[in-house]
DNA sequence: TGTGATCTTGTAAGCGCTTTCAATGGTCGC
DNA sequence: GCGACCATTGAAAGCGCTTACAAGATCACA
């Protein structure tokens, strides 16, 4: 009756009315009323073949009874097994990320494991602060956005040992495991596609480039796509702005009262795009018929928005799929392959055209 | 020499070339190489005022040397302290929740806890479990969305003695703490807005009430100022669909089509209102001309789009810090109001105005 | 019926940390 | 200069669970 040692004092069942905490029933709890070990009760919770269906049947009722509920620091310590993944984005408030997230973390839910989530605003520092407090919270393993970071963040993360998958991004060469596309490559096409039907004047407004390897590679696509048409950016043509509406049209308003106004204008995601959009609309400035515009990602309101955006569509659930797959494979210790690359591809919508020519 | 117990064969400085499990630095290494006892590092780590400087450098040094992460479950076990909160929210995947998750997130990272994030997909059942799982994670606190939910939550939360708040929702009379605005209110808002302003007849595209209180109290508050004018929803026009464009546009198309075309649509939340009138704009209805839409968030997206949205303002972010702020006071024990009210105001712009008399 | 092999269950030793309690040494008042 | 008190530190007992390992029971087969 090893389970009697704690009733101190008031015993019985005090439906916390009073404040003093109440005692929880433990696994020896259950243990000593079907009458087995704690060993017996353990494994019939976790390995319910090892274990005599009879015994089985008397220890849930006991659990029932008891109400009793494992606590997982103490399984953690004792398997160092946590039944928690980690992941640390950019920001959850992004429409795309969320997806992300959320499919993320309906997959881990399916296998019986629980998303600790952090966010890094974009802040290269505060992201290893993060990684820490995950790491440190036992997490058995974690998905990272992007593959620029501080290196210690890598370093911790071999030392303890801790499977990890880099996501939106796709990289061959890459040391790390990966899942998501090529984002140089995506942004090629685009410029590509805009050089095809004839602009000459692409300007872009991009993400902010510093601690965001997507944003610098969406960049690096488009510039090299002109390169090779032998353009470039023309002085104030290529500018960065965070993600956010307001911050699309302030650009917008930038790059159409310049004096070489450019013919097409690149976003590095649709909530950009959709400012760009916006403040050409509140200009009166016909798109596409003066100007085009292009984004990345593919939201919902993509196709929706008047008229709908040409963009890049992109795997956001898959990514958030895969890397709880290829997570939950490491820990089973199954093959999971390395890297994996997920299609992104150009959807040309109504906000792109050719540009008029000149009168 | 106690650290030197578990050197098992291969000791020294193996930099994980090997498969063999690195052994990883425990808090009894730390001391041993400080040469003080685990208790002061321990003391050192979570209250350096309870010890000298000198100590206190010397074990940060220690801890440096090492590269000594302190192991969450052993700390939790020993402290019945996790240092994480848990939410469950109806989903991620919605522009507005994730606003909120990330201010709650925010909020938390700064007090040194985590977030164990969940999301139930707007199913009754499923929260249940959800709740259980972070439950035995051993979280500290717990953030829920609405009120309505399975007895047995709230009875495994007061058995655990986890504290809890609800969001999305204000009730006095709540038997529950929460913080957030009058649904019913908020919505009793929108409709008489628009029979002030001379509509008579009037739809409402809602979300699913099922399991939604919040989505429910939204078609209690309209239908409620509807019977103050002696007018009620008519036959069809009161119709539920989840929250996506896709389905908004269904709805309206629904709406639309019928022989009573109402003036009005009313629309459960931004995201529904934008599907509703994207569809309007795909069938050349003028809105507001001859139909005036109403959505409840205020999204980004709802002021910039053309036209631009009237609806409810929400204060997403809000709840989701104050949550974080009173989940932490309740560890600390120190005193936080049960119930918050936080203003939803209403934002009136340009999808609403008075329906045009019949010719 | 005897003998391994196999299957179930129990015993008990931790997992890595916090925290109570006691011990120590230093400081201060008188 | 002595005793009382306070500030620091250490010893050791767990926190609730898993998991070798051992032991007993059961079975197949000769």
């Amino acid at each position: 009756m090893d389970s009697e040692d704690r009733t101190k004092g008031d015993s019985g069942d005090d439906r916390n009315e009073a404040d003093g905490p109440v005692e929880q029933p433990r696994l020896a709890d259950v243990a000593a009323l079907a009458g087995v070990s704690t060993a017996t009760v353990s494994r019939a919770l976790n390995q319910p073949a090892a274990v005599t269906p009879q015994l089985r049947a008397r220890v849930q009722s006991a659990v029932e009874e008891l109400g009793y509920v494992p606590y997982g620091p103490a399984r953690a310590l004792a398997s160092r097994r946590s039944y928690t993944i980690g992941a640390v984005v950019p920001t959850i408030d992004n429409a795309i990320f969320a997806r992300n997230i959320q499919a993320l973390q309906a997959r881990l839910f399916d296998a019986g494991f629980t998303l600790l989530l952090a966010s890094s605003e974009y802040d290269y520092p505060r992201e290893v602060r993060e990684v820490q407090s995950l790491v440190e919270r036992g997490i058995d393993g974690l998905m990272l956005v992007g593959e620029m970071r501080d290196e210690s963040v890598y370093e911790l993360l071999d030392k303890k040992r801790v499977p990890y998958i880099n996501t939106w991004i796709y990289r061959e060469e890459s040391p790390h495991p990966c899942v998501g596309f090529d984002n140089a490559q995506a942004a090629h096409q685009i410029g590509s596609y805009l050089l095809d039907i004839g602009h000459r004047s692409i300007a872009m407004v991009a993400g902010i480039r510093e601690g965001n390897d997507r944003a610098a590679a969406r960049i690096d696509g488009v510039t090299a796509s002109l390169a090779e048409r032998g353009l470039r950016f023309e002085r104030g043509q290529l500018v960065e702005y965070e993600y956010h509406i307001a911050e699309g049209r302030r650009a917008a308003s930038r790059l159409l009262a310049s004096p070489n106004r450019p013919t097409a204008i690149v976003c590095g995601n649709d909530v950009l795009a959709l400012g760009v959009l916006f403040e050409c609309r509140a200009r009166g400035v016909q798109v596409p018929r003066e100007i085009s515009i292009t984004g990345f990602d593919d939201l919902d309101l993509a196709a929706n928005i008047d008229p709908p955006l040409t963009t890049i569509r992109v795997p956001a659930a898959e990514m958030g799929r895969h890397a709880a797959e290829f997570l939950l494979a490491r820990l089973e210790k199954s093959p999971a392959p390395e890297k994996t690359e997920l299609p992104a591809t150009l959807v040309v919508r109504e906000t792109t055209a050719p540009p008029r020519s000149l009168p």
